[in-house]
This record gives C-alpha cells, sequence and structure tokens, in this order.
DNA sequence: CTGTTAGCGCCTTCAC
DNA sequence: GTGAAGGCGCTAACAG
C-alpha cells in the first residue's frame, strides 16, 4: 500500500482509460445495471478488473450530487449515555444498513442549540430522513425538515411538526405500578407506602406515568395520595436530595419506590448507599428504565424496558410514502426484563 | 411551513434570483468571504435576507464536490453498550464539532464483515480522517484508508497500518493491582488470593494487563502463582463459567479479584446473585471498566477508568500534519473512579 | 452493444 | 463591485 499516490482517489476517468471504454460503460458495469444494457460480459470483466487494480471507490457525493439522493440516514439523540439510548441508536444502525443506507447518528446532549446547528449539518449532507430522539421540543427541527422536505419521524418525545413514534409510558406505568403493589400487599404494606419518585410535571413521558400510576390504583378503587407523586426532576442529584428529605421527615425510607428514569434511580442508589446495607431490605423498588448492572443490585428491583426495536422499525415505517402532514403518535408497548436482550449479545470478544 | 413546495430544495441561483445579485455573490456572501471582494454591505445584508427568506442550506455534496471537502469526520467502533464506548463517542462529537467537522459515529457490532463495509461507505461519502476504535484487526481497515488517502488513527486497539493512541493498560494494570494487594494484605489475606479473571490471552489489552499485572507482583519480589491469571474470555458466560468451576473445586470464591473488563465483571455478578448475599463480604474486587451502578455493588469494589478526553484528544492531534508511515503508539494514562466524570454532567431534564 | 453529452449545485478565476 | 464560464465525479438519455 505504499506506493500509490494517496493524495488523488481515482474515478471514471481512471478506470475508462485504464480499460479502454468509456465512462457510461465504466458507470453502469460499476453500478451492477449493465445486464439491462446488454454490455458484453468480457467487457464489464475487463472494467471491474480495472477499477479493482486501481482501487477505485464510487464518490458518493458526486452520485449523490446527481441523482439526488445522499444514501445517508440520519438520527439525532440526546447521548448514549444509557442502555435505551444506546439501543436505539444501535438499531438505528442495524436497520437503516438493511435498507442500503449509511446511519449517521449524532448526540446533542440536550443542549436545543446544538440541536439545531446539527439538524442544519444533517440537512445541508441531504439526508434522506432524520429522525430525533428524546428532543424536549422537536418542533422547529421539524419545521427545518419540512423546509427541506426531508421525512423527519419525532421517537420518544411526541411533537406538533412531525409524526412520533413513542412508547406507551401509561400503559407501562400500570402495569409496573400494579406489580409493585401486589408486592407491597402481599408483605403487609399499604398502597399508601407506594411513591413515585422522579420525572418533571409538565413533560409527555412523566405526565403519561402519572396518569398510567393513577389508573393502577384506580383499577382497585384507589387514589394515591397527594405525597406518592413527587416529580422532583430527572436527575440522580435531585433524586437523591428527595430521598433524603423524606428520609429526614419520617426517619425511614418509603416501603415502594417506582423510579421515573434511569437517572433518578441513579440518585436513589446513591442515597442508600449512605445508609445501612439493610436499609432496604423491605423495599419494593421499580424503575422505568432498564440497566444490567442495576438488575443486579441487592433489593428486589422491577425494571420496565422499553422495545426500541419496533420503535425504529416503526419510524421507518413512516418514512415510506412519508405523509408531511401526517401527525399521528404511534404507540409501542414496553415489557419486561429482559425480553428484548437477544438484541444485544455480545460477540466472543467483546468487552 | 405548509404552503413550501417539499421537493424542491432553494439553491444560490434562487438566492440570487430573488436577490438579484449573481451566484457568485451570493457565494462569496455565503461564505463570509465578501469581504475580502470589497462587495457592498447593503448587498450582502439584501443576499443574506433574501437566502434567510428561503430557507436556503448550503449542499455541502456539491460544494463538497467542488472543493474536495466533505466537512465530516468518521469514527467506527463496536457498539455504544459501555461507558467507555459511549463516551468514546461522545468527546469524539464533540471535539469534531469544535474543528467545523460533522462527526459520523458507527457501531459495527464487532463484526469484520461489517467493518469493512462501513469503512468503505464512509471512505466513498469522503471523510477527512477516521477513527478506528476497538476493532481486532484494524489493517484491512487501515489499508482501505491508505488508498483512499485518508487519515486514519487506531484507537484502544494497535494496529500496523496507522498510528495507534491506547490506553496504558500496563501501568493502569500494576497500579490497580497494588491497590488490591494492599487491601488483601490489610485484611490478613496472601498475596496468592487474587486472581485476574478474563478477556482473551493473544490479545493486545489482555497481555498488557497481565504484564502490568505480574509488574506489581514483581514490585514486591513476587511472582503470580499459575492459577492467578485465567484469561477465560470477555463475555459474561464466560467468566461467569469460570468463577462457578473455581467455586465447585475450592468450595468458595477467591479473596480478591481484579476482572478484565466489564463484561466479564457483569459476569462476576451474574454468577455471586446465586450465591448468599454475603457471600462476596470480605471479598476485593477490581475491574479494568467502569460503570456507575457496579460502582454502587454490595461489596468493596476498585474501577478503573480509561481517559477518552485524551485519548480523542492525541487522535485528532495525530491528523493534522497527517504522516502516512507514522506508526507511532501513543500511550494515554487510566485513572481511578470519578475523575473525568465532568464531561458527562447531565442536564436539567436528562433522563 | 458502446460512446457522447448534458447537467446535479457549488466555488473560483477572470473578465468586465 | 459584479457576471459568465468551467469543472469537481457521476449518471441517464440519446445517438450511433
Amino acid at each position: 500500500m505504499a506506493g500509490t499516490q494517496p493524495t488523488r482517489k481515482s474515478t471514471i476517468y481512471d478506470v475508462a482509460k485504464a480499460s479502454g471504454a468509456s465512462t457510461a460503460t465504466v458507470s453502469m458495469v460499476l453500478n451492477g445495471t449493465w445486464a439491462r444494457y446488454r454490455i458484453k460480459e468480457e467487457t464489464a470483466n475487463r472494467i471491474l478488473e480495472a477499477a479493482q487494480k486501481l482501487g477505485y471507490a464510487v464518490n458518493m457525493k458526486a452520485r449523490g450530487l446527481r441523482l439526488s439522493r445522499s444514501g445517508l440516514a440520519g438520527m439525532v439523540l440526546p447521548h448514549y449515555r444509557n442502555r435505551f439510548f444506546a439501543g436505539l441508536a444501535q438499531t438505528f444502525e442495524d436497520q437503516a444498513r438493511v435498507r442500503e443506507l449509511c446511519p449517521i447518528v449524532v448526540g446533542t446532549q440536550r443542549d436545543p442549540a446544538v440541536e439545531v446547528n446539527v439538524t442544519e449539518t444533517l440537512l445541508s449532507q441531504r439526508v434522506e430522513l432524520l429522525f430525533i430522539a428524546g428532543v424536549r421540543n422537536p418542533t422547529p427541527l421539524n419545521e427545518l425538515c419540512a423546509a427541506a422536505g426531508v421525512p423527519c419521524i419525532n421517537l420518544d418525545l411526541p411533537g406538533d411538526g412531525a409524526p412520533s413514534v413513542l412508547s406507551d409510558h401509561r400503559k407501562g406505568s400500570q402495569t409496573i405500578t400494579d406489580v409493585l403493589l401486589d408486592k407491597l400487599l402481599q408483605r403487609g404494606h399499604s398502597p399508601d407506602d407506594l411513591v413515585l419518585l422522579g420525572g418533571v410535571a409538565d413533560e409527555y413521558a412523566t405526565e403519561m406515568r402519572i396518569a398510567g400510576f393513577k389508573d393502577a390504583f384506580a383499577a382497585r378503587g384507589l387514589t394515591p395520595g397527594k405525597a406518592a407523586i413527587d416529580s422532583c426532576g430527572y436527575n440522580a442529584a435531585a433524586a437523591n436530595r428527595a430521598l433524603a428529605s423524606r428520609f429526614d421527615n419520617s426517619g425511614r425510607l418509603p416501603l415502594g419506590l417506582l423510579m421515573n428514569s434511569i437517572t433518578a434511580f441513579e440518585g436513589m442508589v446513591q442515597f442508600t448507599a449512605t445508609l445501612p446495607p439493610d436499609a432496604l431490605k423491605t423495599a419494593v423498588v421499580g424503575c422505568f428504565d432498564w440497566d444490567p448492572f442495576a438488575a443486579y443490585l441487592p433489593f428486589d428491583i422491577t425494571m420496565l424496558r422499553q422495545d426500541v426495536q419496533t420503535l425504529i422499525a416503526e419510524a421507518f415505517r413512516l418514512t415510506e410514502n412519508f405523509d408531511a402532514s401526517d401527525r399521528s403518535r404511534i404507540l409501542v408497548p414496553t415489557g419486561f426484563g429482559k425480553m428484548f436482550e437477544e438484541a444485544e449479545q455480545t460477540k466472543e470478544f467483546d468487552r
């Protein structure tokens, strides 16, 4: 590989010259469309050989310019730091590749300025579709896409500027709440001992989860008390503080705890780490996200999991025959534990 | 946004027509190079305004074709499923953006066919540089890049076809081994009770970690025993099995355990979850990766952390004035615990 | 069956 | 100060 001059990449002109054919013939052969044009197999082989020898690789920029198809599929998400977003990214990549698209996913750190910036960049690269995941207010991004005529789907958080594909947080919340209530009763405790902790009151996922929480109580002819719902924020520090103040007031931890996000859950773990080891022994806890290590922490824990496979599949489905005026909100069920595990099998040398 | 015909994106021609200027003038103004050409400020403003109104966005495909600069920076990595790779991706994106490049990172699931495929795709999109992280044998990918004249850096695993930026696993291993030995002695146990578990014997990171492990013993005038090093593989199931068989043979867990990867660590956690809760009470354990939840598991655990910031910064440094014949291996120190935490602060609404 | 040609959208040199 | 023209690499008609 040392001898080749690295500056100039070979083009179809080089291949044409080397093989003594014309650029059109080369183009057809290299695209595999040559059978349709009844080009002699011998010519085709000659060209393929020359291309091989020259290390020719198509310039997608030029092809894209000509065809006005970039072959790029874009997705923006906040970060990769939890299993949900990591899974989303992975699944998106896999399914984009199946569709012969080059996946390009970008993390924005939930910074609206970065979100706009990234979207503009992706659009200027002429992505053929854009998925927007976990963006608080996707409308400006939707509008950018609409202006560019690029199909755009909101994932995980709904928006008014495009169709949305969402996990059915309400139903999921009712289900997990129900499980926790059963466990609580089994241990001789009361439904009043269950607390839904974390999240932001005026935000979609939290609203849905609160609704589902109430649904579960209602199905038993009950209503959760005032103190049972504490939307103290998503981040670990907030949940940590909220728990600490409850502890200070009552002298103990709630007997049932439903954490509204893995980050809030992390805050809970941080706080309980400051307590004697068996402070959570009798507690029943649940969480709206799943994490492999969290699942092994030393207390009774139930984790809900979003179905990234279906989420992404639905989003792709919406992009075919995309209807720019579509504002539908598709709901995808969530499930427990390891039900989606297969997708993330590790390879032998993985680490 | 409803009224605009979504099919056609506006071009500089549209902007030129709308503003009554020529395409050249528009181009200069839109590139910010207009001051150099002494274009009237009034004209410039008129053009900017028209562009704004038309929702003009540069077509990077065309610009790239003309300038032979794509504005794309590529990175391939195995997946996003642990904090190291997630951090790498995040940091890469941030630093690429600082350099005015559009980051495009792709996960390959450690599948060599996908790795080659992805590299070819990225190259055909004319990325201006490519980082290759966690690829077992990067040489074929390096050669593809070399043939295309694209700067290419191996991250985290070394290769013969390009410069590499690596964590100093050997030094890190010596340090953490030293810490574990101290703890073991403090508790009245013997250095022989420490086991290095996981990894693949003929693989770079494992080799370095074994060397560091021995260094730590050597510094005390000792040599680890035969059974002290068990490269049973990286994946959780393998570590799980290895521990199970040790347990069957000796009737107890090793008193000191140094896990060679977060996945092997996960296997250990899986196995110990089948034991009585206090089976690990007196154990001393370490791990060559860091995870926020793993850090809160109920036993004495020490985690080593790679410095993704420096890793990426060094890689970028190597790409400027890139020397295609450079085969240097740059070593980056690792550290303990939360030393690189600041980089992943969560926002208020994060989850 | 194969070669010629006209752009895709943009930037830059060179006249005006 | 501004307009016209050429070409980046590729593809798809359209001629031979």
